[in-house]
DNA sequence: TATATTTGCATCGTGAACGATATAAATAAC
DNA sequence: GTTATTTATATCGTTCACGATGCAAATATA
């Protein structure tokens, strides 16, 4: 009755944590920009390629178009990207990187590695990453079902 | 310029979204007895050790009490804790579970075993969940410094 | 013992998350 | 070709997270 509600042995608690954590480690080095975390995650799935509907940007980061919406308004409102409506599906919303953000990829260039050597430790290190990115896309694979 | 930017390259994205749905697929056990993961993760802290001030369950939770005060008071608006100043130090708000918050822990009973079955897969398995327990906590001792 | 500092908690504002619901456009069924 | 259904997005309400700030009690300092 006990040991399975400790707090020690929940991965989830973990996880939440964790998360959490990397995230106000990427709080000063993207606020300097004026962006939020789940902003900077848009801007990496536009930088690998613009001009995207709304559902593929929730798609790819297994989110709501209730969270993402707002979220990308906020963006256009920072003049960071453009919402269009689709010309063949005029349901879509089209969101396109503007000069300002496509040019914060070179601002921010020093953004990965800086929060990647933020996170190395004993039990976490290039050898070792591989086998938790294996592991935690497993629970992800797992939990979309 | 490219490779780093690349979600499939992030750890942090991994852990956020392994968060998130792991904390979905407690929400429809939790939400039948009226309760979010946050407030479940306090009921964790004080099923363990009841009365406890404010302070010592945020620090527990790795949360700020700005973010924890509100959800205790949504939590006492439930009748699940009460709420009162303490003697010695009467800057402290002390924590205690209501009979009906202590009475949750039997109606639950089965939450953590249902939530870790759902988690379980290829490569997350009791065997490799201690590695995998391991590396996290590193990154949450090395990201608290 | 006054004054300064620290500590514990609360308030406020903003930005996510997300369930529930709404709306319009596209597609399917009849 | 209507009507029904699905699809893409948006709106709304609630609950976190969290930085910034405020306040009162406790403690340290002068």
């Amino acid at each position: 009755m006990e040991e399975k509600f400790k707090l020690e042995n929940q991965l989830c608690f973990r996880l939440y944590t964790a998360s959490r954590l990397i995230t106000q480690a990427y709080h000063p080095l993207l606020g300097e920009h004026g962006l939020t975390y789940p902003q900077y995650l848009v801007l990496l799935v536009l930088w690998e390629k613009d001009a995207q509907p709304v559902n593929d940007i929730a798609k790819r980061l297994v989110l709501e178009t209730n969270t993402v919406t707002p979220l990308l308004k906020r963006m256009e409102a920072e003049g960071i990207v453009t919402r269009s409506k689709g010309k063949e599906d005029a349901r879509q919303m089209i969101v396109r990187l503007t000069k300002k953000g496509h040019d914060l990829q070179k601002k921010l260039t020093d953004v990965p590695e800086t929060v990647g050597n933020a996170v190395i430790c004993k039990s976490v290190t290039p050898e070792t990453v591989p086998g938790l990115f294996g592991m935690l896309d497993d629970i992800i694979k797992q939990l979309k079902q």
